[in-house]
DNA sequence: GAATAATTTGCAAGATTTTGCAAAAAAATT
DNA sequence: AATTTTTTTGCAAAATCTTGCAAATTATTC
């Protein structure tokens, strides 16, 4: 236990803060009695957690992060990022033909397409994404769920036992979400697994769709997918930089926002 | 029990609005007195949770995201003889020790064995049943999830395409599910691909238990699921009939209720 | 060890967000 | 079609956040 009896360093405060953050959610008021120090200071030290990605904060507190290396990519700055997603799932639904055979990623973007495709007919839909499922299970399509070990943090099915039913599979439109994408290296993921698992549906697949937000593009994750030229569409919003667009473009990747 | 000392933050409040969904589905004004706000501020909750894809409004109030509530049929079927499932899964449990590797099948009675995980620590399941991997999301067991064609009336995956992962995995104990059993014949069910699934996992599980009340004992179904000497132990209820008991000790199969 | 520079802290005014209320709009029910 | 219920929208009050600035603290230099 630490005792407060003399001055504490900001560094020693943020330990503190992240201590009391383990417990769950903290408000600002809380934080700022038990540490004895104003308010301002603590709003201060929250911003440098945040920064470290080591905190979220919400208003009126924060809370602590799990997964420090991931959260943060995943964090859904609210309904700005939820409208552009809602409108590349709906630029991505008119890609889809009925009776076709496509195959559902992982990832909030990709969700919302599941959620569209009750104005389709008898199409075969292949997904690792258990979220994508359950959306589905109620469907009249028919419903492939590829095997495999289940990753609660993105609630998907990845890795090398995948492999054994994608093989017997030809796809011909795969919907892909991603965590990262650069122009150079094209899609990245925090997880070897998950990275494998959509390699291998670009392989299987005839025709790829990358659905990703503007606020993905440019920034790298950990695990690379596979080569970028196995991507045929992006679907993404208008945010997207117009260099990057000639960059993609010259690589025969079209883009469609 | 949260009790509520101090104002909640956003966040908090979220948690517990799908913590209250959680049961099923919720009307905004049950929501708004439990949680003392104004039904603007629930809805306007529901809303971010809808577009994190956590939950999913309805004209009245809303419902969490989850694997689609079993059908009617099940439902009557789990009602029918509830008490008598509740008891064979108990019995099951019994055999299961902290870091086996399991298989759950489906069906009803597979599915309470799945809700009494949680007091084990450290298992690897392994399921078809898409009710009892929702079940397991959100525990700490490794969840390892059969592929394959979906089915919607058992909610199971099954046909040829599990095959491909169940032959790389070796079962310790496999805990099975049946609509028809008879001494001679043992387990069958409606459906042919759940026949296949079902007796390939027999054939890779070390150790085989039955989970069967006795009012399916004496009735066959449809498709016969391999060959009855795979069976190690029928768990079921006193209502089995004492000449079946013994017709089965013949066959070597231990029957405990 | 004193003087100076750099950083941190608390305060308070102004900007932003959240909340509850109520009217208008939309949806379900009769 | 009329009525009731539910949802959306606009608005104002309350709460929270940001920013600039001065005081306090800490680090650096002489």
């Amino acid at each position: 236990m630490v005792t407060v009896n003399r001055k504490l360093l900001s560094t020693e405060r943020e330990k503190l803060i992240l201590q009391a953050l383990g417990n769950g959610v903290r408000t600002i008021t809380e934080l700022s009695q038990s540490l004895k120090v104003s308010e301002a200071t603590v709003r201060r030290d929250l911003q440098s957690l945040e920064e470290k990605g080591k905190a979220r904060r919400v208003h009126g507190g924060a809370e602590q992060i799990r997964f420090p290396r991931i959260e943060p990519l995943f964090n859904e700055k609210t309904a700005l990022h939820a409208a552009a997603k809602n409108q590349i799932a709906e630029l991505a639904l008119k890609f889809i033909e009925d009776n076709d055979t496509v195959y559902l990623d992982g990832g909030s973007t990709v969700q919302r397409l599941a959620a569209l495709l009750g104005s389709k007919r008898n199409l075969t839909v292949v997904t690792n994404s258990m979220t994508a499922a359950a959306e589905l299970t109620e469907s009249a399509h028919r419903l492939i769920i590829l095997g495999g070990e289940f990753r609660a943090l993105s609630q998907t099915l990845v890795g090398p036992m995948t492999a054994g039913i994608l093989e017997h599979l030809n796809i011909s439109k795969a919907f892909l979400g991603t965590i990262g994408f650069t122009v150079e290296e094209g899609i990245s993921t925090t997880d070897p697994n998950e990275a494998f698992t959509k390699e291998l549906v670009m392989k299987r697949s005839k025709e790829v769709f990358l659905l990703a937000d503007s606020s993905k593009i440019g920034h790298p994750s950990f695990a690379v997918s596979g080569n970028i030229n196995s991507i045929g569409t992006l679907i993404t919003d208008p945010g997207i930089p117009d260099a990057v667009v000639r960059k993609l473009n010259k690589k025969n990747i079209k883009v469609v926002f």
